[in-house]
DNA sequence: TTGACGCAAATTGTATTCCATATGTATACA
DNA sequence: TGTATACATATGGAATACAATTTGCGTCAA
């Protein structure tokens, strides 16, 4: 593989894991001597990443990350149940004998990640076991909205698979073990489970991400109780 | 505005309207010749285009206009009801007067294209009219999808605004009341009749679409009842 | 002290040049 | 006569050099 394309999707990676922040700047002169290429396929690269929903470019502004703003949170809440049952649906409907293998092997690897905690891995493995079912749907108006919500949906779902606790190790169990019963549904074209499954999958990755929006607040006696009394 | 965005909303427009026919290759030099720009700014409108896909770049091989191959056609019309009505509603739900406003500005602007038989203007400011209905919705993952339907979309109907007869006037006609519909109930955000419109809307589009999909054959008077004869 | 104007440095955008890859044709050998 | 290989030409890809735009800082004036 050549230098172009390496650089096309760790750059694509480095966004999806968050290593580069939602909203920072992208510096064309620093990015290009990071990758070893010159400045002209670099700005191809981000042109392409622009279309593809990862960045936004602004005339003479340069290139920025996309940015997770709240209002878009919403929506992404809201819609994400819509696309992930359609897609799913259609997904069973059409897949193909050679794609359920590549599903299967995505899944081996998924879930030796996800045990061990390798948490980059994970994510970045469930995300391509989502965008593969994607591609079993066959429709390209449907992928190309749900490979938007899969950027987000990646970058919000960073702690998912970085447990602090056993009730964080059961979740990701669980997950691994949704992931195996929709393969074998989408196998056996059963339409309406697929769909159930799927919902369900959603509902465990949307009450994680929901903890990430909104964290538990800090302990209250990190602040002195002295200081407390004197807020107005 | 600058020759690069010309550029690039020019080259949009021709594939829309066909007259860079689906597949046919995107010479580099020539097209940099034709829009007075150097190869370089015009690899990243094509990158960009690939991006927003209008254009498909394959590695050593140049730039390509998006294919339509019956397949995919398929999918367009299984597809374009789900977006366009849930698109719709989200419209009516989230649009602001400002995006009213200019969408009644589109529509004046169509309407006079579509009454003069101004085959490409209209087809572009149909197109106009409906991503900015996409735009009211505010969703950006139904939205990429939305606009990828409508290239695909407006590169079908291109013979629907050049009327061949009284029907094909009225069906016009038709077009242009409902899109007056379309903006009153989205304007009272009446959801379950905008819904209900657009579906209409779709039936008349679609009916004609499928005419181009599957034309009327040539009369059979053209070819000697002679030859005819002889056939296998 | 604050605001506006202007200059300078940094950063993005464009053009030209050189290099790599692919395809097509011609020639030679089986 | 058919196929394979090699070479030439055309087309795409990358790098360097140059131009234009933006932004931040400094100075001067109100």
């Amino acid at each position: 593989m050549n230098k172009k394309s390496i650089c096309h999707s760790d750059l694509r990676m480095r966004i999806l894991s968050q290593d580069i922040a939602p909203g920072s700047g992208l510096d064309e002169v620093s990015l290009s001597a990071q990758y070893e290429i010159s400045r002209t396929p670099l700005r191809e690269i981000l042109h392409r990443l622009a279309g593809e929903g990862y960045v936004e470019i602004e005339e003479n502004r340069g290139a920025r990350v996309a940015s997770m703003d709240l209002p878009v949170m919403r929506v992404f809440f809201q819609t994400a149940p819509l696309v992930y049952s359609t897609v799913a649906r259609l997904a069973a409907e059409n897949r193909t004998g050679q794609q359920i293998d590549r599903l299967k092997a995505t899944q081996v690897s998924f879930t030796t990640a996800a045990r061990a905690a390798e948490t980059a891995d994970a994510a970045l493995l469930n995300h391509q076991f989502h965008e593969q079912i994607g591609q079993m749907a066959q429709n390209p108006y449907l992928f190309t909205g749900l490979k938007r919500m899969l950027i987000d949906h990646t970058r919000l779902s960073q702690t998912f698979f970085r447990p602090q606790s056993e009730a964080d190790s059961a979740r990701i169990a669980k997950s691994i073990d949704q992931h195996d019963a929709m393969i074998a549904a989408i196998e056996a074209r059963e339409t309406a489970l697929v769909i159930d499954l799927t919902l369900q999958h959603w509902d465990l990755s949307r009450d994680q991400m929901e903890k990430y929006v909104r964290p538990d607040p800090l302990p209250l006696d990190v602040i002195s109780m002295k200081d407390r009394r004197n807020a107005v």
